[in-house]
RNA sequence: GUUCCCAUCGUCUAGUGGCCUAGGACACCUCCCUUUCACGGAGGAUACAGGGGUUCAAAUCCCCUUGGGAACGCCA
C-alpha cells in the first residue's frame, strides 16, 4: 500500500555500532509504521577494511535486535544484489554515462600532489579542495594515457559558476548549500572500485529508496549526491538526517568511552528490547511521552514529526534502567531462558526444577538490572561458589554469633526436610531467637553470613527455602570455621576498586 | 581556515508566540515501607548559553556573540 522505502546501508568494518543500531532502528520503525520496506544494503567498497566477518557479526547484531530486513542478504529481493561489491558493473554504466555527458573526468593527480594542494590551499585560508588540470582533458586523451598504463580515477566536475544547491530535511527542515564548498570529487577509484557517494546515489535510486534516514555526518555529503542525482536527471529521495551521538564528554560517541557495540551490551546481560527502547529515545520522543516501551508500542508511535536535530548523550545510567523495568516485567519462564545462557557460560550450577527457578527469579528479580547480574546473585544458591566474604567479618565478630550459627545449624538439620518452607524458616529462626537469647540484626545478619556469606542481601525467607537443607548445615559450619580461621573472601567490589 | 548543523535541569526530553512562577523521565537528596540490602511509595533540589531586536506578549520568530559538533579523502 504505502510505497515508503527505507535502508539502512552498514559498511562491515566491526561491530555494530549503538549510532548505527540507532540508525537501523529508526528506519525500521519508520518502514513498519508507514507499512512499507525496510532494506539492508552491504555498503563494503573499501575493500581495505571491509571483511567477510564483520559483515556476518553486523547482521547477528541486527537479528538480536529483531529488526530483520525485507531486502537485503540472506532473503534477497528484487533489486540485488544488495553488496555493493557485487555491483561494480552497474556503477561502471553509470559512470561512464556521467563522462560521456561530460559532467566527469579522468583524473591523474597522484597522492602526493593532492596533499600538497590541500596544505597550500590551508595556508592560504582557502577550502582544501583538489583543482585538477585534468579537468579539461577530453576523454580521447585521458584514454590513450590510461592505455600506456597510468592510473587514473574518475571525478565529477563540479559546475564552476557557484550556485546553491537546497533540500528539506524531514528533522532540519530547509538545508542550503554553496555548491563551490566542494570540489571535483572521486566517483571512481582507480582501480575502478567506486565511492560511497557515488554508489549510494545509485543504488539508492535503483532500489527506489524513498526516503534516506542516516547520520548527520552525511549531512554535508548530502551536496555531492544532490550533483550526481542532477547529473543523472534522477529525483532525490527525501532525506532526514538524525543527530549524532555522544559521549558523556560530548565527544562523538567512540571506543574510547568503553562499550559502544550491540555485541558488547549483549554480553553485559541486556535486552534486546531495552536495547531498542533506550536507543529508539535518542532524537524521538513519544507523543504521549511514555518511556519504556515494546517494540509493538515503538512501531505504533514512532514519526519523524518527533525527531530531535541537536546530539544525544548516551547514558548508561538510564540504559541500565530501561533494561531492569524490560527485565523485571518478563515473566519468570521467559526471564530464565534468557539468564540461563550467562549462568552455563559461567559454570554456574543450578537446579533443573522449573519451580525452584521460579522462586529463585522472585527472590532476585529486584536486585537484577542485567541478565549478568543473575550470574552473580544464582552463584549465591551454588554450593561450589559459596564462600564468606570480607564484608561479614564484622557480623561474626558479635559476641554471640557463633552461638546464633550453631543453634541455627542444628535446628536445621533436626527438621529432617530436604527444604524448609518460609513458614519452617521463620519457626526456626525464632527458635534461635529464644535459645540465643538475641534479635534484630544480631539474630538475623549471622544467620545470612552461614547461608550466603554475605551479611546483607536477598530477603531469609525466600532464600532459604532456595537452598538444601544439608547443603544450608554445611555451610553453617564452613562459616564457624572461616570466623575461627579469620579467612574471608575479598568482597567483588572491593577487589574491582584495587584495579 | 571555509561551509554546514546544533544550543531547555548533570543526562534524555516536552514545549511550534499567550495554557510556562517551564512539564515528564533517569540520576541525585529527604522521608515512608522494611529486623539487612534491594524493590516499592511520597516529597525535594536543579534548566530556557549571552546580548540585541520583532511583538500588547517570546523558551518559542529574526540578528549577532559565545560554545559545541560535523564535513572538507582514491573512508563510509
Amino acid at each position: 500500500m504505502s510505497n515508503v522505502k527505507v535502508r539502512f546501508a552498514p559498511s562491515p568494518t566491526g561491530y555494530l555500532h549503538v549510532g548505527g543500531a540507532r540508525t537501523a532502528l529508526h528506519n525500521y520503525l519508520y518502514a513498519k509504521r508507514k507499512g512499507g520496506k525496510f532494506i539492508l544494503r552491504v555498503e563494503d567498497t573499501d575493500q581495505e577494511r571491509s571483511t567477510e566477518e564483520a559483515l556476518q557479526m553486523q547482521l547477528q547484531d541486527l537479528k538480536w535486535l529483531g529488526l530483520t530486513w525485507d531486502e537485503g542478504p540472506q532473503v534477497g529481493g528484487d533489486f540485488g544484489p544488495y553488496k555493493q561489491s557485487e555491483r561494480l558493473s552497474i556503477y561502471k554504466k553509470y559512470a561512464d554515462e556521467i563522462l560521456t555527458k561530460g559532467k566527469a573526468y579522468y583524473c591523474f593527480l597522484t597522492d602526493e600532489e593532492i596533499d600538497k594542494q590541500r596544505e597550500d590551499a590551508m595556508k592560504a585560508g582557502r577550502p582544501p579542495q583538489v583543482q585538477s588540470p585534468y579537468r579539461d582533458w577530453s576523454t580521447e586523451k585521458a584514454l590513450t594515457e590510461i592505455k600506456s598504463g597510468k592510473r587514473a580515477v574518475v571525478r565529477f566536475k563540479v559546475p564552476k559558476e557557484a550556485t546553491e544547491y537546497g533540500f528539506t530535511d524531514l528533522v532540519r527542515g530547509d538545508v542550503k548549500f554553496p555548491s563551490d564548498m566542494v570540489g571535483d570529487f572521486v566517483l571512481l577509484r582507480s582501480d575502478g572500485m567506486p565511492v560511497y557517494n557515488f554508489c549510494c546515489v545509485i543504488d539508492d535510486h535503483l532500489m527506489k529508496i524513498t526516503h534516506v534516514l542516516r547520520a548527520e555526518e552525511h549531512l554535508s555529503n548530502t551536496l555531492r549526491q544532490m550533483m550526481i542525482y542532477e547529473a543523472l536527471g534522477w529525483e532525490t529521495p527525501q532525506f532526514a538526517h538524525l543527530s549524532i551521538i555522544l559521549g558523556p564528554d560530548k565527544q562523538k560517541l567512540s571506543k574510547r568511552h568503553g562499550a559502544t557495540s550491540c555485541h558488547e551490551y549483549m554480553e553485559k546481560g541486556f535486552l534486546p528490547e531495552a536495547l531498542n527502547n533506550f536507543i529508539a529515545l535518542l532524537g524521538w520522543s513519544s507523543p504521549k511521552g511514555q518511556e519504556i516501551m515494546s517494540m509493538k508500542e515503538l512501531i505504533e508511535q514512532f514519526d519523524l514529526d518527533r525527531m530531535t536535530s541537536s546530539p544525544a548523550v548516551f547514558d548508561e545510567t538510564k540504559l541500565l534502567w530501561v533494561n531492569e523495568t524490560h527485565l523485571r516485567a518478563l515473566p519468570n519462564a521467559d526471564l530464565w531462558m534468557r539468564v540461563k545462557p550467562f549462568l552455563d557460560k559461567h559454570n554456574v550450577n543450578y537446579s533443573g526444577d522449573s519451580d525452584w527457578q521460579s522462586k529463585s527469579l522472585d527472590a532476585f528479580k529486584p536486585a537484577m538490572r542485567t541478565l549478568l547480574d543473575g550470574v552473580t546473585l544464582f552463584s549465591l544458591l551454588d554450593d561450589e561458589s559459596f564462600a564468606v566474604y570480607e564484608e561479614s567479618r564484622e557480623a561474626l565478630n558479635w559476641t554471640k554469633s557463633e552461638s546464633v550459627i550453631l543453634a541455627w545449624s542444628d535446628l536445621v538439620k533436626a527438621s529432617g526436610k530436604e527444604y524448609l518452607s518460609a513458614l519452617e524458616f521463620e519457626a526456626i529462626q525464632n527458635q534461635v531467637k529464644e535459645k540465643c537469647q538475641v534479635k534484630g540484626k544480631e539474630l538475623f545478619m549471622p544467620i545470612r553470613v552461614s547461608v550466603i556469606g554475605k551479611p546483607h542481601g536477598t530477603e531469609l525467607k525466600l532464600l532459604v527455602p532456595l537452598l538444601k537443607v544439608d547443603s544450608l548445615v554445611k555451610r553453617a559450619s564452613k562459616t564457624i570455621r572461616a570466623a575461627k580461621e579469620k579467612q574471608f573472601k575479598p568482597s567483588p567490589v572491593a577487589e574491582a576498586e584495587k584495579h
